[in-house]
Formats: structure tokens, sequence, C-alpha cells
DNA sequence: ACTTAATCGAGACGGTACGTCCAGTCTTGTG
DNA sequence: CACAAGACTGGACGTACCGTCTCGATTAAGT
């Protein structure tokens, strides 16, 4: 099992690496991604260069293990129903988003990501997936409630099951993050209660009259559809 | 009236300004954003260095401007159905994300702008304005069809299609964006087909109020709740 | 003859040749030979850039020329001896290098020409012979007032002269530039009192070879010194 | 006291500063101070630029530094004669103004200096005052030899003797200075030779009437003065 | 009066160097 | 070994000037 790695010698300050983090992420907050520099964050840290580089590998690294931490605070309390916790996550994703800190580095992080696997890997792993994961949870409490079916059994139910865990994640995450920072307009109640209606509605299973590739709910000539939307199957 | 802004002079050479944004976006492709460089640009577009900074104050203006014009090849042709028009949309804004150009950009012009007010105008402008154009159009062509409702009369019946809409490009663009930049996955067509169910039926016409199992938290019976910036379902 | 070289067409201007000339010499004053650029003097001269190329090839031609008529007012006006010219040439040569245009380019303009030949060329035709012909002139006025011999006849005797006249030009000239330029002090009358002695007895004829109290070094046993191009005293 | 100015930290690499000065004087050769970059000394001296702009401020404080040990080759060996030692320091400073390093800095530096109070400082401490120290030293030694006679006691004495200093270094340093680089032509040994007799002849005491602060031998009420006029002596 | 041709102001253009700043590495001495 | 301090390479930044080049708009001088 190796063992520890390294045992002689003087062991790292952790004292060091706390400081590091929180002085990485005043310099975000100040300064943005582009601006903040090494040195500085050396400085503010009152700690040498060196130290940095003897514990991240680069500036990437660095700001990333800063950020991440951001999302540890994400947490899905049980507010008693599915649509309280959607809300309330959107929410709480939109105030983590709000902080300038995540504003400052989060698209910075994704965009320098688009040229480095590595750092995709690291945003996957601190980000993407501990939000993913309360999506998955969500649905496992709604499901335990009864506002959801179980998921149908076999491959094919799990496989479906991570399609539908995908692309909500996309849609609530991804429009949380287009109105904080594209769009560049706040998040309001009333917005987060309109976009969880959108959603829970959205996700209602459809009546699904077979032969319908997708079925489109759209179609006002179908009778069958006032019957699809009583049906509360939705599934998330 | 005005005039000609600028009348004495050398007139500024308008194959130039081509060559450079050309010269930009194909740097973008190769380097991405981060490596770009302005005199690296200067010397693809065969152009000295001081010419690029007589038009563009710094490399996020020029970058802008370069990636602005792709967003000009979105188009919204007649599908024929409002679900056609969506699952058309998304495909083809997925496309334009999965462009390496695009991709490497859009990213970090965001994140830049987020210290940035000036740049945050130009992104409004140069491409949120144009896009949130396409889902204005979409409504107006299904409300034709007689797929979607009219608009209520009034300010107020403004104001909620206005709020519709811009919930609706967020959550389009959002989703698009975040499964491509954030999830990078790709954008499949029947992910499409998904997204356009989801969003079709998240905003029709909510259900009978009575007998739904599926929890509207918004409680019927809360007089508040009606009054506030409700009223997001049934309209795009 | 080519006669004028151009006939038709606007003719150029002459106040903006002063004007140029002018705003040269001023700028060489606060700005130094280093600071001043082509396109701050065209401003000063309200001027486009243009038209100072049209006159003259480039920064250094043109601040040749501005400095130059500096030197126009060196004159030597008949003091009635000797002595009195010379010491009038030196304090008002002293007084032309003391202006600060004057200080400012002189030694820029011997600089630059460490490099150019043409610009050597300049100096010498603007500059040196202007100056050396200030010499020429004394000593002939001197010669007609019987304060100094005539030159002796015949091509190696003007040859002689020459000599005389460029070792006396290198004196006066190079004792008050570097006085006033390399060691920054001023040329008071009593400075010019005492270099003008130094001249006028170091160019006497040297004295009675015998008894001579203060030695001359000019050893008159040795055989080699009376050959080759000696004969330095005595003549100018 | 004061101690190390500099304790902790990499020390300064003292091959580099050898190699960016030699660098420094080869590229003053080759190109002349106009033409020397920054750049291009970091190059040649195999040096990041940085690392020339932590030593020096900018391109004079580099230009000057290394052009002032060219001047600590000046020496004065004792030649056994005042004549043979003032010739010799007029022929090995001509020998040093003609190469083409010095040639090409040493006016520049002059220039630079009419508009840097700090520059003329750098000037007198690194170039001036230790010429003057061979003009103080070959009288120190003539008097020894008793070819000149001592300083008169006092501070009048010493007061004087500064004077003449002064005056013999301008009139050695300019007229040298003026051939090579204004007039622009060789220092011939015979030009050295006539030089040095005009010198020690003009310094040999005046006839002098006995009494005179300074000597000023164009006191019009010295009987004197006629004759010395007669004597077809002095001219110009 | 009408042409003609060079001038003028304005400012864009290609180049080149400047002096600054940062990332990431290396080299000291101290604990 | 870790650590602080700071020098080091390498390379981009944005600015400033030079000397050239287009423009359109004036001017004389010659017809």
């Amino acid at each position: 099992m190796a063992g520890s790695p390294r045992r002689t010698g003087r062991p790292r300050s952790a004292a060091a690496d706390r400081a590091i983090l929180d002085a990485t992420r005043s310099a975000l907050v100040e300064l943005g991604w582009g601006r903040l520099t090494m040195g500085d964050v050396a400085v503010r840290a009152k700690v040498a260069k060196t130290t940095l580089y003897r514990r991240w590998a680069n500036k990437n690294d660095l700001v990333v293990d800063a950020v991440a931490v951001l999302f540890d605070n994400l947490r899905l309390p049980d507010r008693g129903s599915l649509r309280a916790d959607v809300e309330g996550v959107v929410l709480s994703f939109a105030e983590l988003l709000e902080r300038p800190e995540t504003k400052a580095s989060l698209m910075a992080v994704v965009a320098e990501a688009t040229r480095d696997e590595a750092l995709r890997g690291r945003i996957r792993t601190a980000i993407v997936d501990r939000q993913k994961h309360l999506v998955v949870e969500g649905r496992r409490r709604a499901q335990a409630r009864g506002e959801l079916p179980a998921d149908p059994p076999g491959p094919a139910g799990a496989a479906e099951a991570a399609r539908t865990v995908d692309l909500v994640f996309d849609v609530i995450a991804g429009a949380v993050v287009h109105r904080c920072l594209v769009s560049a307009e706040r998040v309001t109640p009333g917005w987060a209660r309109a976009l969880t209606t959108l959603l829970l509605q959205g996700l209602a299973a459809p009546p699904a009259p077979a032969g319908d590739r997708t079925a489109d709910p759209a179609d006002p000539a179908d009778p069958a559809d006032g019957e699809r939307d009583q049906k509360p199957a939705g599934s998330v």
C-alpha cells in the first residue's frame, strides 16, 4: 500500500495550505481570474511562491481547488416536497453563483478547460459530479415520497434514469448559470418558481400514444393530451 | 443627418479589418483564448500590431468582435411546427458551440465580462440579444400557427410575455451551453428531442388544478402567491 | 544650370519653413534631442508631419538645420587686437554653447554623426567650417595689423598655415565645448582670459633656447624632432 | 556598519553582469548608441531582458557603466619628462577616443547628460574626475622633477593650482575630443607634439611683472605688453 | 476663368524598440 | 527536507515614434 510517500524532513505546514486557499479566493474576488497572479497570492498568504508550487503544479490547479470547496456548501436539505426541493436548490445554486469569487472563476475555469483535458477532469469530479449528485439525491427522495415512480428495472431502466438525471441537471444548472453569468440578471424567487414549474410539468410522463416517436405534447388536437397531464407521471 | 463620423486623413483599410478578424478566429481555433497573442494575430493578418490596437483597445474587444459574427449564422428557418423549430434551434446552437473557435472563446469572454461592465454590454448586444430574438421570433410564429395563445393585451401582458421569453431563452441556451461546455458531452438528436419535449410540455397550460398528486407547492389557496411574479407556464 | 527645378504647382510655404525651424528649436530646449519627436514638432509648428518630411529627409537633417543657424550668429567684430579678438570669440562661443538649444543638440548631433557619413558632412559645412573661418579671419586680420608674420610663401607655407589653423581651432573650440558640456562649468571672463593667454603665449615663437626657467621640453638637441611634422609654434 | 545591503534570496549572478557589459560594448561597436537595443544586448549576453532592467534602470545607465570602464585604462606612466608625459597622455587619450565603442558613446552620453542631472553626476565621477586626476598627477610629478614651480602656499595658491589644472584639463581633453569627434580627423604624433608644445609654452610663467594676481598679460598698461606683441610670437 | 500640378492637413500604415509584468524555475541561506 | 527571499528565463503586453502612404482640399502659375 505504498505507505506514506514521504516521511522524513520537515512536514508541510497545514496552516500554509489554508492561508493560500483563502488568499486565492480573496484575490479572485478582487481581481478576477485573469488579473490574479501567483506572486500576489503568495504575498497575501504571507508565503513564498515556492510554497505554492510545491503544492499545486500551476495556477489552474490552485484556482480550481480554491473554487471547488465553494461547491461543498451545496446541500439538499429535505424540504418536504419535490417542488420545494427543486426551488431550494435553484435558489441556493444561484446564491452561490452570485458570490463574486464564484462568478469570477467558474466561467474562467470552464474556458480554460476547453483546452486542457486534465482540467476538465478536475472540474468533473470537483464540481459537476458533486452537483449532479444533488439531482440523484432529490430524485431518490421524491421516489421515496411517492412523488415519482420508481426506476424501471433492468439496465435499460437505469440508462434512461441516467439520461433523465443528465438532462435535468443540464437544464437546472444551465438555466441558472446562463441567467446569472450570460444574461447577467438576478435569480429572483419568482424566476426560481417559474423554472421549477416548467421543469416539473415538463417531466410529467407523456401520455405516449404509441407510435409517436417522442410524442408531441403540444398537439392541441390530441384528445389524450388532457389525460396525460392528469397522469402525474413525471420523473426526475 | 450625422454626416460621416470621420472625413479627413487616410481612411482605414476595410481589408485589414477582415484579415484581422479572420486571423483572430483561426488563431482562436488553433491556440484558444489564453494562448492567442496580439502579435501572432498581427502576423497572421499580415498587419502591424499597431493596426490592431488602432481598432480595438485590447485583446478582449478584438476577440469578442471576432466571435460575435459567429452568432450571426443563427437562423430560425420555419420548420412548420413549434416542436420542429425548437429542436432545430437547439441543434444548430449546439453545432455552433461545438465549433472550436466558439468553444474556446465563449466562456472566456463571459468570464472576462464578470469584471468588465463594458464587455458585458458588448456581449449583450452582440450575442445575447441576437439569440433572444430567435425565441421571440419562434414564439410569434407559433402564435400565428395557433400553437400558442396570443399575448394577453395590455402592458401586464407584454411584461409577462417578456418574462416568459427570458425564461425560455435561459433554459434553452443554458442547457445547451452547459451540456456542451460544462458537462462536456455531445448534444445528440435524442437529447435535443428530450429537451424540446420537456420544454413544450413544461410550457403547456397547467393541468386541471384539482387532483394533482404531484404536489404543486404553489398553493393555490395562497393568495399572495397568485399575485406576484408568478404565472410562468402556458406561453412561449 | 538646371534652372528652377520646379515651376508649376503650388509653391511651398515659406512661413511653414520658419515655423518648423522655430518649433524644432523650442522643442529642443524643452525636450532635448532624444525626446524630441517629429510629430511634436509638427504640432508645435501647426503643420502636418508630411510637410516636415517634404523638406527634410529625417530627424537628423531637420535638427542639424535648426541648430546650424545658431552658429550664424558667430561673428568676429574687429576688437582692435588679436588678444581682444580671441577673448571675444571665446566668450561669444561660450555664450552660444550655454544656450539650452545648443547645449541639447550639439553633442547629440556629433554623436549621431559618428555613425553617419552624410551627417558628418552636414556638420562640417554647417558648423565646423563656419567656425574655422573665424580663425582664418582673425589670423588674417592679425597679420594685417602686424601682430603676426605673414604666411611663408609656397605650398609648404600654406600647408603649415592650415595645420596651425586646425590646431588653434581644435584648441579653442575644444576647450570651450569641453568646459561647457563635459566639465559642465561656466566660461567666465577670467577663464577666457586665462585660455587666451595660454594660447597666445603658446603660439609665440619659442623663446631663446637658453636660460628658460620653465623648461622647454621641446629639446632642440633632438634631431628627430626637427624633421618630421613639427613646427607648430609661432604661426597661425 | 551598514551590514550587507542584501542578504536573503538568490544572489545576483556576477557572471551575468560581466556578460551584459561585454555585450553592451560589442553592440556599441557594431551598432552605435542609437541603434543599440536592450533586447539585442540581452540576446548577446544570453540573458533575459528582465535581468538587464533589474540592474540598470534604462539604456543610458547601462551604456554609461559599460563605457566608464574604458576610461580605467587611462594611465600616466612616468615617461621621464613633462613633455613626454603630456604627449603620451594625448596620444593614449586619442587612441581611446578612436576606438569605435568610445567614439559611438561618449558624445551620446554627454548629450544625454544635458538633460539629466544624475547622468551628469555619473559622468563626472566615472570619467571626468578620473581623467582630471591624470593632470594633477602629471603636474605633481613635473614639480617633483623641478620642471614646474611648486604651488604657491596658502589657500589662494591651492585655488590657483586648481584653476590651472582645470584649464589644462579642458584644453587637452577638449582639443583631443574636438579633433577626433567634431573635426573628425586623426590625432597624429605630429599633432600631439604641436599641441604639447603649445601647451607647455603657454603655461610657462609669463615674463610677468610680479604681483599680478594671475598674471593678466592683456594688461595694456603693462609696458612689457608691447614687446611681447612685437616678438612675432603668438598668433592665432 | 480654367486648368494643372504640386502643396497642404489629417491620419492610417508597417516596423521596431521600449519598459513592464507574469509564469514557472532555480539558487541561496535558515530552521 | 520545508521554507522565505528573490534572481532567473522566456515571452506577451500595450505604448511610442519613425518614416511612408493615402486621402480630399487648397492654392498659385500658366493658359
